[in-house]
DNA sequence: CTGAAAGCGCTAACAT
DNA sequence: ATGTTAGCGCTTTCAG
């Protein structure tokens, strides 16, 4: 048998309700009372009922947050930025992993609602947000995140995947690079149109010509970049750089070149985005544009924070995030220049 | 404001408890109310107070899980297992992240007491769990996992380091190596010592002179394993064979051995423990120990829902499961044998 | 089969 | 400054 405010109530010879005034720090209580009610409290090892506490607030304090995947860097880095915002503020975030099911998806959607978050911010499977908000209905605020985020959604914060490319692809410009192709595999979102538009512009704006690759055979990650990069190399023209959709595609483009025995960057300089953990090892050491995972999650809470305060659930706040150039070992400036 | 079920009730002519009932699919209500009760809370759009029933019940069917860091690939697999296994069983994990900081631990420890969660899972950030233990105060089952585990905890499952530490050594010595140096970043725990033991083991049965390296200047991971190695090859005599005590000072190894010259694995063979996520991309193949991550998240639930079960908070239920040898790329036979 | 009533533990007016 | 009284929305005996 758990024990209750009532109890402590006995045992200081008040009532329940000044033990609740003296555990939420009310002023209309005495510091004298207060200070016996919490050393009771301390001595017998009393914790508090948040269920029933948030019962009779009628909130829970708690942020749903579905990802498709916590074991992907991204999202953990992301994970960790939220969370911190999040417990400043008095919340917690209650992750749910969806494991890129959209079965999953909507059944946690409807555990948030019974649980009575008081916010949502999801990182969503697909392309389409539909089932979701058919699910909430417009009851409670949901703040987008992530690869899938697009326009037709009403909250969220994304980063500007076409500035990102742009800086990437005019980085290698400027070493002198003019053949450079990018390798892309297969994902039909907005986030990867932008990164090609960003691509196509610059390569553009200094007449050279595009070259994009995209998965036509539905690979995915390292194994799209390695098959298509072998078949770029099987043509015989080698392109001077390879800007790939993501780093775990450039990977596969990497493990491709090496095996033709060619080098990197001595024969082709390579450029992979996202700044994934791995990146950065020795071995690897890749060139890449770098998510703001951390600040994204920071953005994110706090644009879910100002529209739960301003109980103003109406739509299109927006945030968009820079990314940026991180310089390692993959680029060459290319000789003559 | 939200629709509950006395609303429901009035709507379909009957009482909340009847509503609750069908709801929770109780045998002592008509098929035909129950369908009719059920139709109209699909129609409204009706949604369960979790809160509610939660406090009634008295119970919360969550489990608390406190994770070192979900960023590290490790432990982001035990979570994917233990949250399969959950779901299954009908309860939630509540992931908190305790960022390796004790006082954030005891700060979520505290938290899920409050929410009344039915068990506990815990990668502790230290070697010694009292402080938290002196929080649950025995009144809530729990288990421990991860690199901290040690006898003075009482529920828990981990893997046998000693079992593992001493395949990898086996493997190296089948392959002609005799002179095979350990080398381990600043970790006190059972863990490492464990993995030394092993190591050494395999070295004196087979008349071998077993030379570990534990670095005395406090330095972790990757930086541990480079700096340890320039001093190890600085020293003329170059062992056939390192083996790290985590696949992080194995990166760090790899570094210092290229840096130096050699090749890998044709000068010196290396084998790593944990397989982390990174071991298996292919500019780094890494030979290394596998810990069966997910499987032992599922284990981990399965044993904490055996004890909430059993109403038995008593101690001592133990679960110790096998790692596996992942042969890669790091390893070559020695000529001559 | 159905409903009335009590209560889960806490908070929040509203008295006193 | 303190206590009284109603709930919060649901579950659960226990009668009918």
């Amino acid at each position: 048998m758990k024990i209750t405010i009532k109890h402590i109530g006995e045992m200081a010879g008040v009532s329940a309700a000044a033990v609740s005034k003296a555990l939420n720090g009310h002023s209309d209580i005495s510091e004298e009372t207060k200070t016996r009610i919490l050393e009771i409290c301390k001595q017998v090892g009393y914790t508090r009922n948040e269920i029933a506490r948030n019962l009779a607030k009628g909130k829970s304090n708690m942020i749903g947050l579905l990802i498709p995947d916590i074991s992907s860097p991204i999202y953990s880095e992301v994970f960790k930025g939220l969370d911190i915002q999040a417990r400043e503020h008095g919340y917690c975030l209650f992750l749910c992993d969806t494991n890129r099911d959209i079965e999953l998806e909507k059944k946690y959607v409807r555990t948030l609602m019974e649980k009575r978050v008081s916010g949502i911010i999801v990182a969503p499977v697909s392309n389409s947000v539909d089932h979701i908000e058919e699910i909430t209905r417009n009851s409670i605020p949901i703040v987008y995140i992530g690869g899938k985020v697009n326009d037709n959604m009403g909250n969220y914060v994304t980063v500007d995947n076409f500035y990102g490319s742009k800086t990437a692809v005019d980085y290698l410009i400027k070493l002198g690079h003019r053949e450079i192709y990018m390798v892309c595999d297969r994902d039909n979102t907005k986030t990867m149109a932008d990164r090609i538009k960003g691509y196509e512009t610059v390569m553009q704006e200094n007449n050279c010509n595009p070259v994009v690759y995209v998965d036509g055979a539905g690979r995915k990650w390292r194994e799209s970049g390695y098959f298509q990069t072998k078949h770029i190399l099987s043509l015989g023209k080698i392109p001077s750089a390879i800007f790939c959709s993501s780093d775990m595609v450039a990977i596969g483009v990497m493990e491709a070149v090496l095996e033709k025995g060619l080098r990197v960057p001595e024969d082709i300089s390579i450029v992979g985005y996202d700044d994934a953990a791995f990146a950065s090892l020795p071995t690897i050491n890749l060139t890449t544009i770098a998510q703001p995972k951390f600040e994204m999650g920071k953005k994110t809470f706090n644009l879910l924070y100002k529209i739960i305060k301003s109980h103003n659930s109406d739509y299109k706040n927006r945030e968009i995030v820079k990314p940026e150039l991180v310089i390692r070992g993959t680029c060459i400036q290319l000789k003559g220049n």
